[in-house]
DNA sequence: ACAAGTACACAAAA
DNA sequence: ATTTTGTGTACTTG
């Protein structure tokens, strides 16, 4: 009886899982996107909560930002998760990977199953209320594997995201491309794909009417930078 | 016609 | 060169 249970609990798992997910591709001049509905919205929901206990944000000075001389609070909450001593380096702030949580490892796994595609770090973005947002800015970090999308899973409200091309900005745009807009839902995945992140800006803007908070979740692929190799780029220096 | 929401250029310093 | 967020102003929508 033991074992046709846990037999049953597979089958399902693999159900899920061997099912291709319904994709729809979204793609302009330089930009390249997959999205699908990836958990359903009961599953979704568990993930959620589950999530709500489990992750530690950051607190004090780490959720602190400095710009144009005053700091501000970062309006949103930040963690890293990932493989055991990974770091990760953006808005210049180095910081260190928390190891995987039960759930972030089922998340993960997921993206996996539905990509093809294995990550070994993740950064989770929680946006309280649609107060918080997160300005425009690409995920170009030089040790992100260039060749690995950015996955990124959303649970909880849903909110408006929005992409505009880099030469589209300021106000002398250089060409006429419009923003690509649209609306990440509960236990849906986006997936970035190369060379997107080189030419389109990407932000979670403001929306008042949102009351309740959204868990992002991006997925990343970061190389492992062997000790005493030289920074790649030298000129900066 | 009003109010609320939205879009976005721009403000300095690292 | 690029990056961060909050704000003023202009615009849109109901
Ligand atoms: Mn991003």
């Amino acid at each position: 009886m033991q074992n046709e249970e846990d037999e049953e609990a597979e089958l399902e798992v693999l159900a899920e899982f061997s099912h291709p997910v319904p994709w729809q591709k979204i793609e302009a001049q330089g930009l390249d996107l997959d999205y699908a509905l990836l958990f359903s919205k009961e599953e979704a929901d568990a993930l959620f909560k589950q999530l709500e206990e489990e992750v530690m944000y950051s607190t004090g000075e780490e959720a602190k930002v400095q710009v144009f001389g005053k700091l501000h609070n970062i309006p949103r909450r930040q963690a890293t998760y990932g493989d055991a001593g990974l770091r990760y380096t953006y808005s210049g702030r180095t910081h260190l990977a928390c190891t995987w949580t039960p759930t972030l490892e089922y998340i993960r796994d997921a993206v996996t199953n539905a990509t093809g595609h294995t990550f070994n770090f993740v950064l989770i973005n929680r946006y309280r209320d649609g107060e918080d947002h997160i300005g425009e800015h690409r995920d170009d970090e030089k040790e992100l594997d260039p060749v690995c999308p950015i996955a990124s899973v959303s649970l909880g409200a849903a909110r408006d995201f929005v992409l505009r091309h880099r030469d589209a900005r300021g106000k002398r745009g250089a060409r006429r491309l419009e923003p690509v807009k649209l609306q990440l839902a509960h236990g849906s995945l986006l997936l970035m794909n190369p060379p997107t992140n080189t030419f389109w800006y990407h932000s979670l803007p403001v929306r008042k009417k949102v009351r309740l908070p959204r868990i992002n979740l991006t997925f990343r692929r970061i190389l492992l930078i062997s000790r005493g190799e030289e920074p790649a780029n030298v000129w900066s220096l």
